[in-house]
RNA sequence: GGGCGGUUAACUCAGCGGUUAGAGUGCCACCCUUACAAGGUGGAGGCCGGGGGUUCGAAUCCCUCACCGCCCA
């Protein structure tokens, strides 16, 4: 048996064992209860990094637990095609290497670039889960945009349709103009940019006497000018200024010294805004009462003044410009005051006809062109420098337009109340309980849910559509399987032969009132205006959508939001619409371990989903496990370029090490930091990774000067050199214990090749027997109750100790003397053998290649362990059972003996190394100590021996010092080395008289707590009675100790006279 | 602006009302002792972010300030 576990060629032989053996593969079966975890899919965008290998570890850890535990254990795998992102890095992709758009390549083309990408992503991730030891059922892989999954995304978005819960509608959306298409609002970043104020001046039209002639309005993008359709003026502006007042006068009253000034300044702006703008702001405001216009320069149309409070007096000039299609405050000041909408862009970010002479022009150009046309009229006031605030796109980095676009919407009012009562009453626990809050305040906003993307890859809306432009002649929308049209109703029912699979909504526009149509504001007795009929269909009729096409229909082209797919997961991987076996033993799901910052994008949508189509919640239990940062506090991404691929980590330490280090740091904090490190090809040396180089495509090494690549090397001559592993030093905790477990298990087989099972006495256990039997049972329990409450980096702990400190440190050692003794030799590899079962039990979970290895090894060296029962060892550890901890073991009394034995020995290794004591040289010590304590220490007799090189000469109440002795004083015993001819007088003078102070604090702090009457008076009596007991002890050390040093003095002053 | 976290040894983190605040790493000293030098033994190193308060007793509970991070607007 090797020193070293050979992660490298065991862990690859061990997964196939384990899948051979078809131990990851789970079938419904009504005998047992099931224990179900779908995976969070991670994206095929790129690679897994260590945030997903902690994701995965907690979950894999779960997951083998309960399978020992007896569970019928399901774990769900796959992965997510994540719409914008994968399309977005195919598109960068084909520009950067063959210079095309997508428009080149047209849709059926890019989508097929799409899924090449997928299947090589797809398979990278699955591999990298598989080197980490997940345990998932392979069989039942799911791909959010594979046809199972379609099926439950087109059978989902038809009910919704059906039931009224899908509508279309006018939205301001972040548009990419790059890459032409809608980004969410978390695919936005801001970035402040120089820019300027340009304060416009708008002519009143027909002023009347005392009227002012203009109204100044100022903007950062004067070319959305040509879109305004209002100006807008505050309702009650004195009102306003005093409410502004008040908030800072508020403000003031509790501000730090260093805000003052700030706010006082703005305060005397306020009054004196009262005096020289209030009058003309509420004339303007009266002007918009009375319907007047302004005329918009260069438009020449002429614009209402409106009254809306987003025009703040104690800003600017008062007034405010609305562009309603291109701003969203503006968008809803036009939706107050029914305005109408003009939007000026056309979808690759130039302006469009509403632009008049501008149109065709970039924005930039347009707004050039604008500024100095303004100008030229005697219309622009001023010009300030300012700093912008402005949002960008994460996928192109280029300026997001607002944009406003026919966007599919899900009504949320109903669905989001189901899922924040599944939370609120507790059908769904959310742990750590705090996020069940971020939870509920979202849900409770409850928006509609913009489920349309302009993009090419995810499921297409199974919306099929055509418009007549004359309400007339509705029956040109006729189809076959729809009924005669009725004008005027939005809503139209559907032939009850096919009602199940078809739902039609119609929507009606330019009707009256309606300066944008609304879909559902449909019901209009007009003629005028066009008509579009929606038609949903239902997955699996192919026949009507060819007839549908036929009459002329066409399907939208727009795809689903990503999430709306991942939303049906853990239903829709199970097989949802059918009712599988699959779906009804193993849903609702157990636990859903995930990350915080999905728990409003994914967690509450699949809540919802999953109440609405199954009429269950997904999962009982949703565990919150933390973020990995970096050293500077950035969470790992791959667009930071600080993700760490966990198999550099694992090729360096090994899948245990990656694992268990990662479970180790899993503590209830919402992140954890983890400085990372570049390892050099060359030498072996380390450079951390910093904010300055994780990017970079090549490195060179500070030590030994030698270029070597990263995982950004793309080009040939980079990609030529050895690539740099990026690895943590913190997984060396993890890949030492990963070696002591090893070795300590080698130390048991090789002590075990005359093993024989024979069930043990109680009478023949000696006392570290039964101390570990004990700790065992405490630890087993403690172990179990962590993963039950999902305290992972505490399991960890208690085992890692337990292993560490109890089994290897004490056990091991005082076994090795008995392994040389025949007649206690059995005994003590009976326990070896069932203790280092246990152990390897307890820490599979987290570990799962070491244990199964040694597991196998240990099969053959004692296939029959027990102490009470000795039982065949089950083949695998795999499927061994979670240990349950024998509560007849736990006993208090014998770890409180071990413990002194163990504080005995302390003192005389302290001793040895305080006064550099070789280990070669045997030392004499007594013990002054209770008969009990005595007894106790004599049965430990010959350990103190091989474990201090240490030979008791006497112990009980009536030992006395030896002349020249080294002491320790204890709790309740006295230890005396004798020295004679080889005392450091000096060192033990300053060792003791250092204890000596160090004890008088301590009694003095006792002996006042003590003094205090409302101590005595107040506290638990047994406080009291252990700070007594406590007082009592130190003051028998102390006189130890003093005795100590009146003996040292005499000889140092004798050694001194002498010389 | 609102919400949620965090601030403890040089680093990464435990501890969350009760004796003298812990671990791993790093550092220092000694040791290749037959499972393990990826090891052993011992040691140095902390106004538990600042200030108030509650309590017999506060790193721990409450208030407040500062700084850092995340989420939402």
């Amino acid at each position: 048996m090797p020193n070293r576990f050979d992660f490298a060629t065991v862990a690859p032989r061990i997964y196939r064992q384990w899948e051979e053996a078809g131990y990851f593969h789970a079938e419904p079966d009504g005998s047992r209860t099931p224990f179900t975890i779908v995976i969070p899919p991670p994206n095929v965008t790129g690679a897994l990094h260590l945030g997903h290998a902690l994701n995965n570890t907690l979950q894999d850890t779960l997951i083998r637990w309960k399978r020992m535990q007896g569970f019928n254990v399901l774990w769900m795998p796959g992965t997510d095609h994540a719409g914008i992102a994968t399309q977005a890095v195919v598109e960068k992709r084909l520009r950067e290497e063959e210079k095309l758009t997508r428009h080149d390549l047209g849709r059926e083309k890019l989508v097929e670039r799409i899924w090449v990408w997928k299947d090589e992503y797809e398979a990278r991730i699955l591999r990298q889960l598989k080197q980490m030891g997940c345990s998932c059922d392979w069989q039942r892989v799911r791909f959010t945009l594979d046809t199972v999954c379609a099926r439950a995304v087109r059978q989902t978005f038809f009910n919704f349709f059906s039931e009224g819960l899908i509508y279309r509608g006018k939205r301001l959306v972040n548009w990419d103009t790059f890459l032409q298409t809608a980004v969410s609002d978390d695919e936005v970043f801001h970035e402040a940019v120089k820019g300027h104020f340009w304060h416009l001046r708008y002519p009143v039209i027909d002023p009347r006497p005392g009227e002012p002639t203009h109204v100044t309005v100022a903007t950062t993008r004067p070319e959305t000018m040509l879109g305004d359709t209002a100006v807008a003026v505050h309702p009650d502006p004195a009102a306003a200024l005093t409410a502004a007042e008040t908030t800072l006068r508020e403000r003031l009253a509790t501000a730090a010294v260093k805000d003052r000034e700030a706010l006082e300044r703005e305060l005397d702006a306020i009054s004196e805004r009262r005096q020289t703008m209030l009058e003309h702001l509420e004339r303007l405001r009266d002007m918009a009462r009375d319907g007047r216009h302004v005329l918009l320069p260069l438009a020449e149309r002429p614009i209402p003044l409106v009254a809306d409070e987003w025009a703040k007096p104690e800003m600017g000039s008062g007034c405010v410009k609305i562009t309603p299609a291109h701003d969203p405050n503006d968008y809803e000041v036009a939706k107050r005051c029914r305005l109408p909408m003009i939007n000026l862009l056309n979808p690759d970010g130039t302006l469009n006809e509403n632009a008049g002479a501008y149109g065709g022009l970039k924005m930039m150009a347009a707004r050039q062109r604008v500024v100095a046309d303004l100008e030229a009229r005697g219309l622009l006031a001023a010009v300030e420098d300012r700093d912008i605030d402005l949002a960008h796109s994460d996928r192109s980095k280029t300026p997001i337009e607002p944009y406003l676009a026919d966007q599919w919407f899900v009504r949320m009012e109903e669905l989001a109340q189901s899922a924040m009562d599944a939370v609120s009453d507790g059908r769904v626990n959310i742990v750590p309980s705090r996020y069940a809050k971020s939870y509920l305040d979202w849900l409770g906003e409850k928006r509609d849910w913009p489920v349309s993307r302009q993009l090419w890859w995810g499921h297409r809306i199974p919306v099929w559509h055509k418009t007549v432009d004359d309400l007339a002649r509705l029956d040109d929308l006729a189809l076959p399987f729809l009924p005669r049209l009725e004008p005027g109703r939005a809503e139209q029912p559907v032939e009850a032969d096919c009602g199940a699979f078809v739902a039609a909504r119609l929507a009606v526009e330019g009707g009256p009132g309606s300066g944008v149509g609304s879909v559902d504001s449909g019901a209009t007795g007009s003629a005028t205006g066009s008509a579009t009929l929606f038609v949903c269909i239902a997955p699996g009729h192919e026949e009507l959508e060819r007839a549908a096409q036929a009459a002329g229909y066409q399907q939208v082209e727009d795809v689903l939001d990503t999430w709306f797919s991942s939303a049906l997961w853990p239903h829709s991987t199970l097989g949802w619409p059918e009712a599988t076996p699959e779906l009804s033993y193993y849903y609702p799901t157990s636990t859903l371990v995930t990350s915080r910052d999905i728990i409003t994008l994914w967690v509450a949508r699949m809540v919802l989903t999953g109440l609405h189509n199954v009429g269950e919640v997904p999962f009982r239990e949703v565990y919150i496990h933390p973020k990995i940062l970096d050293r500077e506090g950035d969470t790992m991404s791959k667009s930071k370029g600080n993700g760490v691929d966990p198999l550099d980590v694992i090729e360096k330490f090994g899948p245990d090490a990656l694992r268990y280090g990662l479970a180790n740091l899993c503590t209830e904090t919402q992140d954890v930091r983890m400085p990372v490190q570049f390892e050099c090809p060359h030498c072996g040396a380390l450079i951390d990774q910093s904010r300055a180089n994780r990017e970079l495509p090549r490195l060179t090494c500070g030590k030994c000067h030698k270029d070597f690549a990263t995982q950004w090397a793309r080009k040939d001559d980079d990609k030529a050199l050895p690539r740099g592993l990026v690895v943590s030093e913190r997984f060396e905790v993890s890949r030492n214990f990963c070696n002591k477990l090893w070795n300590a298990a080698r130390f048991t087989l090789i002590n075990l090749a005359d093993y024989s099972a024979a069930p043990v006495a109680d009478s023949q256990l000696a006392l570290e027997d039964r101390w570990l039997l004990s700790r065992l049972t405490t630890v087993t329990g403690a172990a179990t109750e962590a993963l039950e409450q999902y305290r992972f980096a505490d399991a960890a702990r208690v085992l890692y100790d337990f292993a560490w400190d109890e089994f290897c440190s004490f056990y091991v050692e005082m076994a090795k003397g008995r392994l040389q003794d025949a007649e206690s030799r059995p005994v003590a590899q009976r326990i070896l053998a069932y203790v280092l079962d246990s152990l390897l039990r307890l820490l599979h979970p987290m570990m799962p290649f070491i244990t199964e290895e040694i597991w196998g090894l240990l099969r053959l060296a004692a296939p029959i362990r027990g102490i009470d029962d000795p039982q065949p060892s089950p083949e695998h550890i795999i499927v061994a059972s979670w240990p349950l901890g024998d509560r007849r073991w736990h006993n208090a009394a014998i770890e409180a003996q071990f413990a002194t034995f163990q504080a005995t020995l302390g003192a005389l290794r302290e001793i040895r190394s305080r006064q550099n004591i070789a280990p070669r040289t045997a030392i004499q010590f007594q013990v002054r100590c209770s008969i009990s304590t005595a007894t106790l220490l004599q049965s430990m007799q010959p350990y103190f021996g091989s474990m201090a090189n240490a030979q008791p000469v006497g112990w009980g109440p009536e030992i006395q010092p030896p002349a020249t002795a080294a002491t320790m004083s204890l709790s309740g015993m006295d230890v005396f080395v004798d020295l004679t001819g080889l005392i450091d007088v000096a060192a033990e003078l300053s060792r003791n008289e250092k204890e000596e102070q160090k004890l008088l604090g301590w009694i003095q702090a006792k002996q006042s707590k003590l003094g205090n009457a409302n101590f005595v008076a107040r506290a638990k009596p047994e406080v009291v009675a252990a700070e007594r007991d406590g007082l009592a002890k130190m003051e028998e050390q102390l006189a130890t100790v003093r005795a100590a040093l009146v003996e040292l003095r005499r000889q140092a002053e004798a050694a001194g006279g002498g010389s």
